[in-house]
DNA sequence: CTTCGCTTGTTACGGATTGTTACACAATCG
DNA sequence: CGATTGTGTAACAATCCGTAACAAGCGAAG
């Protein structure tokens, strides 16, 4: 049903009937865009199937449940994909986000291949290589190794919201504890080295419940104005 | 028993016993959602009937079923249906999940685009990426998480009266139940940042009854220098 | 090995945001 | 006109977040 309703509106669609089915397509061709079902008919689970991708391939994956739960979303987004769509969902919207998902993907790909040896943003250099950071003005600002690990996230994460859970997996690559503070630390730490008003953050905004949001945009190194 | 107890709640409730019958009344009257039993006492079954009405109507659909199968649960919206209820249904389990579908239908009716880049109206400027508003005079407004998504669900859906259900299921991510004023409070304290006088609303208009509109015309990126 | 300096994790406090309740007032109804 | 219902708003409570302060690591220099 779905297939064939964005086969309607101009998607080319492959449809995988089970995971191993799923694994064979992929490694045959190239696709802008994963939906994955959470619950699978078959031996694996969607988030083992979702974790699985993302581990070898950047592909946005676009997640099914048949519950609207808010867990599932949460476990979801965790496993790195890029949207979730709860129970009622209606072709329209499932449309809606998939253009979405490539809309940022296909930005964010020219701006800012995964290992890009530097990274431009809102007047900012962000070097991979040498881990160092230039601020507008031309000037190198000196960043901790967490700092820097952060920034480094955020720009290559930039407009999406990314929650504690995200930014901790990503920053600290292993071992996560209890509940704490860190990532709030740091992203005041790191705000006073890039905000020009701390109190106000432009760069790095708080989204209440959720998480963090990068809001700068990518450019690229020709970019520039 | 179902029929008394949705007719109690307010809702007019018609019932078929048949296929044939109910296809008799759907031809006679408009429904808002159809319940349906996966299993049916005379000749069609519930999928069949299902689909049926999918390929000549939109309308909302909930099915039943004695059996809470999984396999019964993916067929089921396979087919179209909009919601399942499984085996041990409690009748306020099924009212709940009614009201949730004809909520989710008319918000998602006509709501296409959910997300834009930067959004226009009356002289302001809302940028949904950098999370930032800026009034006619050009200065920036500061908002809280919650003010900022309730603006935005009133700028992509300006001239639709939206109830309280719709921006409470737009604005926060997870349904809430019960009765309360949460959309109220929040109306009350964005009103406060976009009305040049909160006591006479000119953006935000309270619809007795019923909910709340959004009165501006949204204008193009182009429609502004 | 010890000390020093820097970074990072943790805790605590205060302010900001948000959900809830209560009350006043306006609109509607009979 | 009074009764009922719905909305505006203040006040309060619960929660979340920003931030300072401190403690724990960590590495380099001595």
């Amino acid at each position: 049903m779905l297939a064939q309703y964005l086969g309607e509106e101009g998607f080319d669609v492959d449809v995988a009937g089970s995971s191993s089915q799923m694994r064979a397509r992929m490694a045959g061709a190239k696709f802008d865009a994963v939906l994955l079902d959470l619950v699978m008919p078959g031996d694996c689970d969607g988030l083992q199937l979702a974790r699985e991708i993302r581990s070898g391939s950047d592909v946005p994956i676009i997640m099914l449940s048949g519950r609207d739960d808010v867990m599932d979303r949460v476990v979801g987004l965790e496993v790195g994909a890029d949207d979730y769509i709860g129970k009622p969902f209606h072709l329209r919207e499932v449309l809606a986000r998939v253009r979405t998902v490539l809309r940022r993907r296909t930005v964010s790909n020219e701006a800012a291949p995964p290992e890009a040896g530097v990274l431009f943003f809102a007047g900012w250099r962000l070097d991979v290589e040498r881990r160092a950071v230039t601020n507008p003005a031309g000037d190198e600002v000196a960043m901790s190794t967490g700092e820097f690990d952060m920034l480094h996230v955020f720009a290559t994460h930039a407009g999406r919201v990314m929650t504690r859970d995200m930014l901790m997996d990503l920053t600290h690559k292993r071992g996560r504890d209890g509940f704490d503070r860190t990532i709030d630390a740091l992203i005041v730490r790191l705000r006073r080295k890039i905000e020009t008003d701390a109190a106000n953050p432009s760069l790095i905004k708080s989204v209440r419940g959720v998480g963090y949001l990068f809001t700068a945009r990518p450019e690229t190194a020709s970019g520039r104005s």
